[in-house]
RNA sequence: GGCGGAGUAGCUCAGCCUGGUAGAGCAAGCGGCUCAUAAUCGCUGUGUCACGGGUUCAAAUCCCGUCUCCGCUACCA
């Protein structure tokens, strides 16, 4: 059987509703599993939500609801819808508090506790009484005046005590060795570069045991040789990449799919949780004996006004505020042609306007109105025969072939912004290539060499655009719906999705024939005055 | 404080590793075309390459220093 290709995102908080950002990763990853899809391989696409740990349990209760009423109508309610709304393909669904989740995190756990490779120790940490949690070191102020020298909980500006408490602790330590030599073999294995860098910077300092589990609530999982503890919420939350496939499963069927399945291909995360992913995760499967994700990439922040996006301050913007106004599909191509990937990028609404009308609107929906309706005005809304390809037609195949090699090898280094930039060369290409030819010129001719020109042309530019509706329908798979039908793919070829990457640029596959239909326009002019907002 | 990244045209950025007339896209101006969503195609300009030194025949590119911005510096997710 051969391996799946299996991607994911990390399963989101629902302390909150998505913003940008999470809708940047999962749309990234949706582009990832479409594209492979489309290359005719097997894929497994995995996103989720994260519901246990004690920040959701305080956000229910300031909401009056218990935390799984709360988890359950922020999933039902933001989340999925969401991911609807920006046509995210994934295969399945995971949450923390499902049944099939918690039972495995459980044995995972009892399996590392058995090996001996979780022990009780004791965690002592700045503790908050007014919070009453545990304090990041790094979270704490310094106190001024009366509290000089000591330092203070940034929520109640008042003095933290050393507090212990008895927790379970996984021997992260003991993996430094193991990790630099996993990251020294497999450098893709954490990327871009920069990314990697501060990984094996970060393991080099020596790693402490991490605490596992916590008892001072109770909003988790329950340690299965101590019901006073719950685990770590990122214990918890990392495993899903394993419990979703089946780890642990007794089903045959099961059992085959996480067989075919993990490792993970690649783990997208944003670069804030790349510690966890990049060092604690490869470590606890290190410990229970499993192979290693492949490949773990931290892309960049969108930014807003050159600031992470942040609801204290303002800037985080809705998915449905950009999809409403500019659509799904013109959104899930602005945030991966205008940045790099790896690096961060920095939101603005002129900017996507701007994207939209040079590219979309005047780029690619103009250019299927063209040729759409010089089809129908010339030849009745049919293909007409290629005839003798000219040079000119030569170098728009030589083209599409090599704009879709490019394309693909970008993809396949996740640099998105690189294969889309291959792809629209072809977009230019083709609007340069009516322009020339004048075909409204050559219509105008009676003859036969000149009638046959025009059918050649106008064949070349359908071809044109099957193509780009093939490459461009994992980043806009509703625009490329439409586009596809318009040059009368479905009943010539079969359904978009089912064209394959490696014949897309074969020249001269749109059978004569096949019914072209102008219809609206595929990314219509926006409207003069731009919707209030912050952004 | 330590480690790392960045500062180049009005805007977003490439170039820097492997020194040798400073580039792309957008925006702006001019011209062509009229099939198309007032769309498209061609041409044109613009720069103390953060600052100060140094190496060199020659530095955006190498070296030293300064300034500014950003990230990482472990158990919130």
């Amino acid at each position: 059987m051969s391996k799946t290709f299996y991607v994911t995102t990390p399963i989101y908080y629902v302390n909150d509703a998505p913003h940008i950002g999470h809708a940047y990763t999962t749309i990234a990853a949706d582009v990832l599993a479409r594209w492979h899809r489309q290359r005719g391989e097997s894929v497994w696409f995995l996103t989720g939500t994260d519901e246990h740990g004690q920040k959701v349990l305080r956000s229910a209760q300031a909401g009056g609801s218990s935390p799984q009423e709360w988890a359950d109508r922020l999933v039902a309610e933001a989340w999925q819808p969401t991911w609807r709304d920006l046509d995210i393909s994934n295969d399945d669904f995971i949450r923390t508090t499902e049944e099939r989740h918690t039972r495995r995190v459980q044995t995972f756990l009892q399996r590392l506790y058995d090996k001996g490779e979780i022990y009780e120790g004791v965690y002592e940490g700045p503790y908050c009484v007014a919070c009453e949690e545990f304090k990041l070191p790094g979270e704490l102020i310094e106190g001024e005046g009366r509290d000089a020298g000591q330092r203070l909980c940034p929520v109640h500006r008042r003095p933290v005590e050393q507090v212990s408490e008895t927790n379970y602790f996984f021997r992260l330590s003991k993996y430094a060795d193991q990790l630099l030599e996993h990251y020294a073999a497999h450098p893709e294995a954490v990327e871009p570069e920069s990314a990697r860098n501060e990984v094996v910077q970060f393991i080099r300092q020596g790693l402490q045991d991490l605490s596992i589990s916590r008892s001072s609530f109770d909003w988790g999982v329950k340690v299965p040789w101590d019901d006073r503890q719950v685990v770590y919420v990122w214990f918890d939350a990392l495993l899903n990449y394993i419990t979703a496939v089946g780890y642990d499963a007794s089903e045959p069927e099961l059992r085959e799919k996480f067989e075919s399945t993990w490792p993970a291909d690649v783990h997208l995360i944003g670069k804030d949780i790349l510690r966890f992913h990049a060092v604690i995760w490869p470590a606890m499967l290190m410990a229970a004996g499993l192979p290693l994700p492949r490949k773990v990439f931290a892309h960049g922040w969108l930014l807003v006004s050159g600031e992470k996006m942040s609801k204290t301050r303002l800037t985080g913007i809705a998915p449905a505020q950009l999809t409403g106004y500019f659509g799904s599909d013109a959104f899930r191509y602005y945030i991966l042609r205008a940045f790099p990937f790896g690096q961060d990028g920095s939101f603005s609404w002129e900017e996507m306007t701007a994207r939209y009308t040079a590219e979309l609107a005047n780029g690619l929906g103009n250019l299927a109105s063209r040729l759409t309706a010089m089809t129908e005005r010339y030849r009745g809304g049919v293909i007409p025969s290629p005839g003798e390809p000219t040079e000119a037609e030569q170098r728009l195949g030589e083209l599409a072939a090599r704009v879709t090699t490019n394309a693909d090898a970008a993809m396949e280094k996740l640099d998105f912004y690189g294969a889309l930039a291959a792809i629209w060369e072809l977009v230019v290409a083709l609007n340069g290539y009516l322009t020339e030819q004048q075909p409204w010129q050559v219509a105008k001719r009676d003859d036969a060499a000149s009638q046959q020109r025009l059918d050649a042309i106008l064949y070349a530019a359908a071809e044109g655009l099957r193509v780009l509706a093939i490459l461009l329908h994992p980043f806009m798979p509703r625009t490329c719906t439409t586009l596809w039908a318009s040059v009368g793919g479905p009943e010539a070829l079969g359904p978009l999705a089912a064209q394959p990457l490696a014949e897309a640029a074969r020249w001269g596959r749109l059978p004569v024939g096949a019914r072209v239909v102008k219809g609206e326009p595929l990314f219509p002019r926006l409207p003069d005055e731009s919707p209030a907002t912050g952004a």
